[in-house]
DNA sequence: TTGCGCTAGTTTGCATCCAATATCCAACGA
DNA sequence: TCGTTGGATATTGGATGCAAACTAGCGCAA
């Protein structure tokens, strides 16, 4: 089992999914944008049948609507469901990690402890992408040991659509984000096994994110008038 | 709003996307049957491309699974996913319940009403399917008022999940399950506007009925030798 | 001037065709 | 006899072409 290097083969409706996908979180294609087939094909120098699965893979991940004969468009949340989305990365959250802490193990901790030290180097560097991912990392790390592949599916699914608001307004929020301690703190309670604990305050933690995030998008979006 | 009838444009892929949902869910295709889009194909009378997108589809849904050129197979649970399919269900429709009760009319009662009214008759006729389909309307008929457009979306995701093993076992659930007056007890707590007592009973629905359910499965797989 | 209808152009949707990859089986060598 | 290697076959993946649908722009009539 040690020597195994599996290629991951990707199919190019894949390779370009996530590609798309990338550039959809990153903002370079902004919300409500259109998309057509053929323009995207020219770009990746490919025919537009993969493109087209890559575009029918990110409508059914809600990224992309979809009408039949008439193209697509980036799909753009209300402030309303930006808000459903993170209530329910909440109670997601929540349950995953009240369900791991009694799993966790020395090797669990370790790996937290590890994440944490890199987002302190992050943090310090000014390194917002790597932050962001390594943010995302940290809090898979914490649910891990709740061994729940099936709910940790769903879960990716819907930060999926939250990333692409955080992203956006990372720089702006990590400044305010009370989020570093409370990273410590997330582990600490863990380690203490105080489930109830850690539960209350990863939500107040996830829920203080929804309130900060949506006030800057509030403001955004008034600035641009619509 | 009353006379709207807009005829629902649907492409191929999107029929036989249905279609075979329908199938794999009530059984017909069975756990782990192998599919091939030529096969398909034919049957459906069309070429393997829009038979293809439908296959994507489906694994976007997670009821098929996939592998670049070596073709996909009916997804099968292990008992433990099964469990946790149910447990996210749990969790889920407990917070849409919860934040339903308050938000509900007069309007919202009289519908629920009518589906524990058209329950009981399916129930009386014994048309299992049928009651199947009203138990799942109720459901959501229950959770109409939290007006959670998301969060109903990746509940229905979900529940096509256990729909597959609900279904199967449903002619023999009917007869031992107490459901029947608990569904009448949930509306009666929700009028009285009792939150905390409405979702406790919804909870304990869920659950025991993934209880009768893997029980079922249990041992259907064991008389099966797998 | 305004509204309707027709036509041209663009874009998507599906089918057919060709290429690439995996599986299976037989032949060869140890 | 068993394991490995090579080729034949079947199945999926991707490109191109054509038909159908939607959009827009122009002309005509009220």
């Amino acid at each position: 089992m040690a020597g195994r290097r599996l290629v991951q083969k990707q199919s190019l409706p894949e390779i370009i999914a996530n590609d798309l996908r990338e550039r959809i979180l990153s903002g370079e294609i902004p919300e409500g944008a259109a998309i057509q087939q053929e323009v995207l094909a020219e770009e990746y120098g490919v025919s537009r049948m993969p493109v087209r699965e890559a575009l029918k893979r990110l409508n059914a991940e809600g990224l992309l609507s979809w009408e039949t004969n008439r193209g697509g468009s980036v799909v753009k949340h209300s402030l309303n469901e930006i808000g459903e989305i993170f209530d329910l990365r909440a109670l997601i959250e929540v349950d995953l990690f009240r369900r791991a802490i009694p799993n966790m193990t020395a090797t669990d901790f370790m790996r937290c402890e590890e994440l944490l030290a890199e987002m302190e180097v992050s943090y310090a560097a000014n390194d917002v992408a790597r932050w962001g991912q390594l943010n995302h990392d940290y809090h898979t790390a914490l649910y891990r040991a709740a061994n729940r592949r099936l709910t940790d599916d769903v879960l990716i699914r819907i930060a999926l659509q939250s990333d692409r608001y955080v992203r956006i307004h990372l720089s702006v929020m990590k400044q305010r984000d009370p989020a570093r301690e409370e990273h410590r703190k997330l582990l600490d309670l863990a380690q203490q096994g105080d489930v109830a604990g850690a539960g209350a305050l990863l939500e107040r933690h996830i829920l203080r994110t929804r309130d900060a995030l949506l006030e800057l998008v509030a403001k955004q979006r008034s600035q641009m008038g619509d």
